[in-house]
DNA sequence: AACTTAGTAA
DNA sequence: ATAATTACTAAGTT
């Protein structure tokens, strides 16, 4: 598509036409080279109000462009790259050989993915100032129609998204690197060994790499990047993980290779020693002409598959996507055509230097499986990460399950590249499809089950979603109904068939602790079996310990894993990387929803000041309590009855999102609303769902945690968020994809509307920047409101008067103190919610500063900028605010004396009288 | 069936 | 800026 439209706020237009083209930030300042010599325009891409790092006029000659910008708050990455003592105007320097690398040399680039040990020790990761020198590089005489510039000095590429050819661009990149960030305008990837890895696995070939990369690169590829591209892909798909008759074996066409690995001691001592089929040097043959053509593999419900089948290609039936013929259609054949340069690279491609150079033998020794994992992660700490392949068609060993998509079903084009890459050789590669909510992952997971035909387990995260992917096989795919079987608590089936599928969840299967008699059965029956294909709905779960476990208790020959948010607050988000497989595509939000596969969205932080009262007991609060204190703060309560007001005029579905279970009730009480918790029992859910999906006069629903996940709402439209967890960009973004599916999406303007609700000058501000680092880096523009124009003309708004609010802020202290002193039988009375809160997590805001993300997506907005909600004011976010806090100790008389009446009650020791 | 307890994620 | 508290699920009990 077109490249995105820069937002003024973002581009400082350039003074000469040949340099419209580069990227600029806009904070950056850029300075063009005075005499022009030979291709040496000197540009300071710079990220940082504050930056240090200006030249000095005497620089202005010399050919040099240098990118500062911040790490992402996120801390992964290249910390080390910001190598210490080096100087921005310094040659590159090549950095030293990674350590962990058993073979010749080691990259010059950083090593991502050094083992834990290395990782630890360099905790507490410095975020500090990453310096790019490109002055080094000679540019291309036609650098300017090249959209990269490539860092020889840790592998991160920066895309120029204004490029005509940004799109094709992306899809490469971002099959070889991964993305750092994408904002509309510059992007910015890394090149990762990870990435690399899978790259390689997506079936592109080092040379391939290279010579795209040369390609689209302003410069001449720098020897580290070739070096460093060159000598991680020269080992990765060396060795597999193939499941045969219930067991593992490692497996390789070279038995050097094997021998290497059994020396290393932990997967020597996973090797199981007995019989003879295990020793190295007994070859296996396989038989070759098994061995399916590549290519003429199709996947359901592609043109392709339709073409087979005789139907008319991009048939108007599309039940899934965008309907009918329109601009786009005609926008997406150009594109297609200049895709061309690419498509002979990208995705299902038979390259003959690839991996599986179908060796007539290969060699293998058996692990034991509860070591797999542990094998798993030392061969990718070796540089010898183990592919995991399933030769589907070539299996006559297991059933194959009759499924297939219904005919009217066809995938959209997102789905079937992500789709291309999975089965881009014919066979079934383990690995992690990222897509936004609502962008249709189910399908992609149905189509995946449907090509590969054999029997399924698909794990999700809650027995409700269980549920919903039972109903979507059945909607979209021709399995017989007996065939999708559940396991959840209340429900136990089993197939009766030789191949079919069962949903389950993660706790149900991973759970060690005891187990009622017929989960015990059913335990059994699934690890008895050998399943071809396991579907890890929400992958981003699988890292925590419980539920890893899954993977070694139950063998299946290939592993997709799905999420919307490859994130983390933890730093486990690697270890996907062996558990699962390599991220084998993700697609971009801004691009989807600018193709009209999701929503556009209209992000907005609304600032509700404190009430006098409020604040005061918050600055005295213990932290602890401070929490309950923010989220009732009743400018909230009226920001939040004017956005449901204003929204529920206009038409729109809402939904209220509130971690805080108290907070919860009580709004949705005040505002006379229905809610759900993980209290409200199933019956109760459902009755409240479909009131808010069918009936007019329910359009609001207040949820806690509970509809973060899971919960499939395509009637919504608008979203308010009270309280949230801290800082997790996890949460931000999964509630953000409650609306990204909105039915509505495709009506002319429409836009669905996201609001967080925080109150000023508190520590939510701190959680609110660090949560939405994760769709700031998606590209989404924050806007914040200070003002809500109309508030005060509500009739019947609530907490009014200020003895209403007093009254609010009694009850809400009772019931943190119940909980907090008293402990639980108030609390329960109270409500769960009621008791105090913690600490928290998040990333400290940071004052004077901002990356160059931040600072690109935090705009001021316009009055016009949000369209539809014309009635607010917006005003530039300005931490400068954050310190003008009145200091003002002094508390209400009121709250003094009953804080002293507390005191003393305690004192006292027992139980208060309320 | 409703409620309680245990274990776990975040 | 860190450590701990909430909410959720499964499964047992009355």
């Amino acid at each position: 598509m077109a490249p995105q439209r820069r937002p003024a706020a973002e581009v400082i237009s350039s003074d000469s036409d040949d340099e419209a083209a580069r990227p600029t930030g806009s904070a950056a300042t850029r300075s063009a080279g005075g005499g022009g010599a030979g291709g040496g325009r000197r540009i300071v891409l710079t990220g940082r109000g504050n930056n240090s790092s200006r030249r000095d006029r005497e620089d202005e000659d010399e050919a040099m462009m240098e990118a500062d910008y911040l790490s992402p708050s996120d801390g992964e990455g290249y910390e080390d790259t910001a190598v210490s003592g080096r100087s921005g105007r310094t040659a590159p320097r090549a950095r030293p050989p990674p350590t962990q690398r058993n073979g010749n040399g080691g990259g010059d680039l950083e090593d991502d993915d050094e083992d834990d040990e290395d990782a630890a020790q360099l905790a507490p990761r410095p975020r500090a100032v990453t310096k790019r020198d490109f002055s080094s590089l000679a540019l291309k005489h036609d650098h300017s129609s090249r959209p990269l510039w490539i860092s020889p000095d840790d592998g991160h590429i920066i895309l120029e998204g204004f490029s005509p050819i940004a799109e094709q661009a992306m899809d490469f990149l971002v099959a070889i690197a991964e993305p750092v960030s994408r904002p509309a305008f510059i992007h910015e990837y890394r090149l990762t060994p990870y990435s690399l890895y899978a790259a390689i696995s997506v079936g592109l070939s080092p040379q391939d790499i290279l010579s795209v990369l040369d390609r689209l690169s302003k410069s001449t590829l720098p020897d580290s990047v070739i070096t460093f591209i060159q000598e991680y892909t020269a080992s990765f798909g060396k060795i597999k993980l193939v499941l045969k008759d219930n067991r593992y074996f490692v497996e390789s066409a070279e038995t050097e290779t094997l021998r290497t690995l059994l020396q290393d001691e932990t997967i020597g001592g996973a090797r199981v020693r007995e019989g003879q089929r295990d020793a190295p040097n007994q070859a296996e043959t396989l038989d070759k002409s098994s061995a399916p053509r590549r290519g003429d593999l199709i996947i359901p419900g592609t043109n392709a598959a339709a073409r087979q089948a005789g139907q008319a290609p991009n048939g108007a039936a599309s039940t899934n996507g965008p309907a009918g013929p329109t601009p786009e259609t005609e926008a997406a054949a150009r594109r297609e055509a200049e895709a061309d340069l690419f498509t002979s690279i990208i995705g299902a491609e038979d390259d003959p230097t690839s991996l599986d150079a179908d060796e007539d033998t290969v060699h293998s020794f058996e692990i034991r499986e509860e070591e797999i994992e542990n094998v798993k992660r030392r061969c990718n700490e070796l540089g010898l990460p183990m592919l995991e392949e399933y030769d589907f068609r070539a299996d006559l060993r297991n059933a194959d399950l009759p499924i297939d998509l219904r005919p009217s079903t066809h995938i959209r084009p997102y789905q079937e590249k992500s789709l291309s890459k999975m089965f881009g050789n014919g066979r079934a590669r383990s690995g992690i499809i990222v897509l936004p909510c609502g962008a249709g992952k189910t399908l992609v997971g149905i189509t995946a089950a449907c090509t590969i035909k054999k029997s399924t387990l698909v794990l999700c995260t809650s027995s409700v979603s269980v549920m919903q992917w039972r109903r979507e096989f059945l909607k979209w795919s021709n399995v017989k109904e007996e065939s999708v079987s559940v396991f959840t608590a209340d429900t136990k089936e089993k197939f009766t068939s030789s191949a079919g599928i069962v949903v389950s969840t993660y706790s149900m299967v991973a759970n060690t602790g005891k187990r009622s008699h017929s989960s015990q059965k059913m335990m059994n029956f699934l690890e008895s079996r050998e399943w071809g294909f396991i579907l890890l709905d929400e992958v981003h779960v699988v890292p925590a310990s419980m539920f890893r476990r899954v993977l070694t208790r139950i063998k299946a020959h290939s592993k997709l894993g799905l999420t919307a948010t490859l994130v983390r607050e933890d730093e486990k988000i690697d270890e996907l990387n062996f558990l699962v497989g390599p991220k084998l595509y993700e697609a971009n939000w801004m691009d989807l929803a600018a193709k009209g596969h999701i929503a556009t969205v209209q992000c907005a932080e609304v600032w509700c000041p404190m009430t006098p009262e409020f604040y005061r007991e918050y600055l005295r609060e213990s932290t602890r309590r401070k929490m309950l204190l923010y989220c009732m703060n009743p400018n909230k309560f009226q920001a939040a009855q004017f956005l449901i007001n204003y929204h529920e005029n206009r038409g729109d579905k809402i939904i209220v999102f509130s971690d805080n279970v108290y907070a919860l009730e009580a709004y949705a009480k005040k505002l006379n609303k229905p809610y759900i918790h993980g209290g409200t029992p199933q019956t109760e859910r459902m009755r409240i769902l479909n009131h808010f999906q069918h009936n007019p006069n329910i359009n609001t629903v207040f949820l806690s945690k509970v509809g973060d996940t899971s919960i499939d709402l395509p009637e919504a439209t608008c979203l308010i968020q009270i309280s949230s967890h801290f800082g997790s960009r996890r949460q931000e973004a999964q509630r953000l994809g409650r609306i990204l599916r909105a039915k509505r999406r495709n009506d002319e303007g429409f836009n669905a509307f996201f609001y967080s609700l925080v109150s000023k000058d508190t520590a939510e501000m701190f959680y609110s920047t660090k949560r939405q680092q994760f769709l700031i880096d998606q590209g989404y523009a924050f806007r914040v409101i200070t003002q809500l124009v109309g508030l005060e003309d509500l009739t019947d708004l609530v907490y009014k008067s200020q003895e209403e609010q007093i009254a609010l802020l009694q009850s809400v202290l009772i019931a943190s103190e119940s909980a907090a002193d008293i402990g639980t039988d108030i609390g329960v009375e109270l409500g769960g919610g009621a008791r105090s809160f913690g600490g928290g997590s998040g990333a400290q805001r940071r004052i004077g500063g901002g990356s160059l993300v931040e600072k690109a997506k935090r705009s001021a907005g316009s009055l016009n900028a949000l369209s539809g909600a014309q009635h607010m004011a917006y005003a530039e976010k300005n931490t400068s605010a954050n310190k003008a806090i009145t200091r003002d100790k002094e508390r209400n008389k009121l709250f003094q004396k009953r804080a002293n009446q507390q005191k003393k009650r305690r004192v006292d020791g027992e139980n208060g009288d309320f």
